[in-house]
RNA sequence: GGGCCUGUAGCUCAAUUGGUUAGAGCAGAGCGCUCAUAACGCUUUGGUUGGGGGUUCGAGUCCCUCCGGGCCUACCA
C-alpha cells in the first residue's frame, strides 16, 4: 500500500464549468483516485474554487451580488455539481478560506525573508468610471497597427500583434466602455522566478517521465529569450487575500490582495488543513511536509494545458523559495481541450453542453465514460452527438448493460434467483480466467501509467471477454443436455458481473454500485487474484435482476439535443 | 513574428519509440445464435500514414520543405 496525494486544477469561480473543463481535470483526477482507493492505497483527493481575481469580481458584479456572497453561492453550485458527476474529493475547499489566507502570507513572509520578493513600481491604467485599475486585457481599443477596433490591451486578436495598452487609440474600459481612463504608478510585489531559474530548470529536466505536453511547456518558458521572468504576485483589487508578511502588515502594500495565481495552487495544501479543521481528517502535515510525515507520499496533479506555467514553475518557485520542506509535485498530468461540435466550447458565448445541463439529461456515468474514453490526452478531441450516442449505446447499453440483463435474467428463467452451486468450471471456463487475468494486468498497467483511454478500451476489452465466453458456452443450449454445466457456466457469468463492477467503478461508480447490490454482495475488494475474484459468489447466494442498467439514447434525442445546446445558453 | 503540439480506414483513435504484411472500436457486407436492452458471437470490405524530397538495409516514426488544424506567447484565469 501506498500514500497518493492527488488534485485537480481548482475551478474558477465565475460559473458552471462545461465538458471541456470537466474532462481537463477534475474527472481523470477522480479516476484515477478511484482507482487507486480501489486497489487499497491511501488517497488524499483535492479540489476546490479558484476565487479571486478580476473576473470574479465582475462576474459578482454583474449578478448584483457583493463578491464574497457570489463566491459562496457559486462554491455551493460548484460543489452539488462535482456530487452529481461522482468526484469523490475528500474535501472541496475555497481559496478563500482562512486558512488559504493565512498560509498565502505565510509564504510572502517566507519569500520576502529569503530575498526573492522585489518591490517595483509600475504604470497601470486606471479607470475613474469603474473605480479600478485594469488588466491589459481589459482596456479595448483599436489596433493602431491594422485598424481592428476592439484589439485588447495585450495583443490584437485580429492581427496579433503584442500591444501596450498606451498603444491603443481610443482606449476605453472593457467593462464599462469609459473613455474616462489615466496611467498611475502602483507598486506591487513581484516574486524573482529570475533567481530560482537554474534550480527550477533542474528539477523539470529530472522528470524525463512526464508528458512531453507539461516539460515541453515548463521548458519553453524557462528558455524563452532572456529566460524565466519576474513575476509580479499582487494586484489593486479589494477581493483576494490582503498582502502580508505571515502575521505582519507589509508597509506600502495597504489595499492590495495577492495575485490570483499566486494563492490558488497554496489552496492545494490549506485544502488539507480545511480537511483537517472540517473533521474529515486528522493531520494534514503527513501529507504535504516531508519532514512531518510527507516523504513516502506520491503527489499526482491534473491540469488542462493552459495551467501547466503555474504548477510547473511558479508554485515550484513558491514552495522552493520558502527555504521550508513542502512536498513537491511528482507527476503532471496535463491535458489538451475538447472541442464541441465542430468548434471550441465556449463559456462566454454558452456554445457547449455544461456540467448542469449534462446532468439534467443524462445520468453522470454517461458522461463519465464518454469523456474518459476521448480523454483529450495527446491532442485536442471532439465531442459530437453522434459519437456520444454510439460509444454510450454500444459500450454501456450493449457490451456492459445487455451482459448483465442477459445472463441474469437467463439464470432466474432457468435457476431462479439464486447462484446455481451445480457442476464445476471446466477447460472453457479456466481459459476465460486466463484471459482475463492477462487482461486485467494490461488495464492496471494503463491506470497506473494515468493512459486513460488505453484503459477505457482495455475495460471495454473486459467487458467483451464476457460476451465471448457465454456465446461460446451457451448455457441456453448446455442446458437442456447437462443442466449443471450450465449451472457452472452461469454462475461464472453472475461472478463476471460482481468482477466487473469492481474494475469499471471508477469510470462507472454508479453502474458499478448497482451491479453490486443486484449481486447482493460488498465485497468490493480489488481481483490482484482474479481465479478468486471469480470464484467469490458460490451456490445458493441470493441475487436480483437489476433494471436496465443503460437506457440507449434514441436518435430523436440525439438530434433534440444537439439543437438545443448548438446555441446559446438558455 | 517566435515556440510547441498535431495530420494514420467513412468516423474516433492505436502502432512496443527506426524493424516483417500499419492495427482496434464504430459504421458497411455476409454468416451464426436466440439467454438478452433488435442485444451477442464469428468472418469480412476499407489505408500511396496530408503533398513532395532526403537519410537508412529498413521510415507512420528521423531530417528538409510545402499545405491544413490547434495551443501558448508571461497583466484572463
Amino acid at each position: 500500500m501506498t500514500r497518493h496525494l492527488i488534485t485537480s486544477a481548482i475551478p474558477y469561480i465565475n460559473g458552471i464549468k462545461h465538458l471541456g473543463n470537466l474532462v481537463g481535470s477534475q474527472l481523470p483526477a477522480d479516476l484515477y483516485a478511484r482507482y487507486l482507493r480501489g486497489r487499497g492505497n491511501e488517497v488524499l483527493f483535492l479540489c476546490g474554487t479558484d476565487e479571486h481575481g478580476t473576473p470574479a469580481e465582475l462576474a459578482a458584479a454583474k449578478a448584483g451580488k457583493p463578491v464574497a456572497e457570489y463566491c459562496a453561492e457559486m462554491w455551493e453550485v460548484q460543489w452539488e455539481l462535482s456530487q452529481g458527476f461522482r468526484l469523490s474529493f475528500d474535501h472541496y475547499g475555497r481559496s478563500s478560506s482562512a486558512q488559504n489566507h493565512r498560509l498565502t502570507q505565510h509564504f510572502a513572509g517566507r519569500l520576502d525573508t529569503a530575498g526573492l520578493i522585489e518591490e517595483v513600481t509600475e504604470k497601470q491604467v486606471y479607470s475613474n468610471a469603474d473605480g479600478r485599475f485594469l488588466p491589459d486585457r481589459y482596456v479595448e481599443g483599436t489596433c493602431p497597427n491594422c485598424g481592428y477596433e476592439r484589439a485588447r490591451g495585450d495583443q490584437c486578436e485580429n492581427c496579433t500583434k503584442q500591444l501596450d495598452p498606451t498603444d491603443l487609440i481610443d482606449a476605453r474600459s472593457a467593462i464599462s466602455g469609459s473613455t474616462d481612463l489615466e496611467v498611475r504608478e502602483t507598486k506591487h510585489l513581484h516574486l524573482r522566478q529570475s533567481a530560482m531559474m537554474d534550480q527550477l530548470d533542474s528539477w523539470i529536466s529530472s522528470k524525463s517521465d512526464w508528458p512531453i505536453l507539461t516539460t515541453s511547456i515548463a521548458k519553453k518558458w524557462l528558455h524563452d529569450g532572456d529566460g524565466l521572468q519576474d513575476r509580479g504576485i499582487t494586484r489593486d483589487l479589494d477581493w483576494g487575500v490582503p498582502v502580508k508578511k505571515g502575521d505582519d502588515d507589509w508597509p506600502g502594500m495597504e489595499d492590495k490582495v495577492f495575485y490570483v495565481w499566486f494563492d490558488a495552487p497554496i489552496e492545494y495544501i490549506s485544502c488539507a488543513q480545511e480537511w483537517v479543521d472540517a473533521g474529515k481528517g486528522d493531520n494534514w502535515e503527513r501529507w504535504w511536509r516531508t519532514d512531518k510525515g510527507a516523504e513516502d507520499v506520491t503527489y499526482t496533479q491534473f491540469m488542462g494545458k493552459d495551467n501547466v506555467p503555474f504548477h510547473t514553475l511558479s508554485f515550484p518557485a513558491t514552495i522552493l523559495g520558502s527555504g521550508e520542506p513542502w512536498k513537491l509535485v511528482d507527476y503532471i498530468k496535463s491535458f489538451n481541450y475538447l472541442n464541441y461540435d465542430g468548434g471550441q466550447f465556449s463559456t462566454s458565448q454558452g456554445r457547449g453542453v455544461f456540467m448542469d445541463q449534462a446532468l439534467e439529461i443524462l445520468p453522470a456515468d454517461y458522461w463519465r465514460w464518454w469523456l474518459l474514453s476521448h480523454a483529450p490526452e495527446n491532442s485536442d478531441s471532439e465531442f459530437t452527438w453522434d459519437n456520444f450516442q454510439t460509444s454510450v449505446n454500444k459500450d454501456l447499453a450493449d457490451v456492459l448493460g445487455n451482459f448483465v440483463s442477459r445472463i441474469t435474467k437467463f439464470c432466474r428463467s432457468k435457476f431462479g434467483e439464486a447462484v446455481p452451486g451445480g457442476g464445476a468450471y471446466g477447460a472453457a471456463e479456466q481459459a476465460l480466467i486466463d484471459d482475463l487475468t492477462v487482461k486485467t494486468r494490461a488495464y492496471e498497467a494503463h491506470m497506473d501509467a494515468m493512459e486513460i483511454r488505453k484503459a477505457a478500451a482495455a475495460l471495454r476489452a473486459i467487458w467483451v471477454a464476457g460476451n465471448e465466453y457465454l456465446q461460446s458456452a451457451a448455457p441456453w443450449s448446455t442446458f437442456k443436455e447437462d443442466p449443471d454445466s450450465a449451472a457452472a457456466q452461469v454462475r461464472l457469468g453472475l461472478n463476471l458481473i460482481r468482477f466487473y463492477a469492481v474494475l469499471s467503478a471508477p469510470f462507472i461508480p454508479d453502474a458499478a454500485a448497482t451491479m453490486l447490490a443486484a449481486m447482493n454482495s460488498n465485497d468490493d475488494s480489488w481481483p490482484d487474484d482474479v481465479p478468486g475474484a471469480l470464484n467469490a459468489l458460490t451456490g445458493e447466494h441470493a441475487f436480483s435482476v437489476p433494471d436496465v442498467l443503460f437506457a440507449k439514447i434514441t436518435d430523436d434525442q440525439r438530434e433534440d439535443w444537439q439543437a438545443r445546446f448548438a446555441g446559446t445558453r438558455d
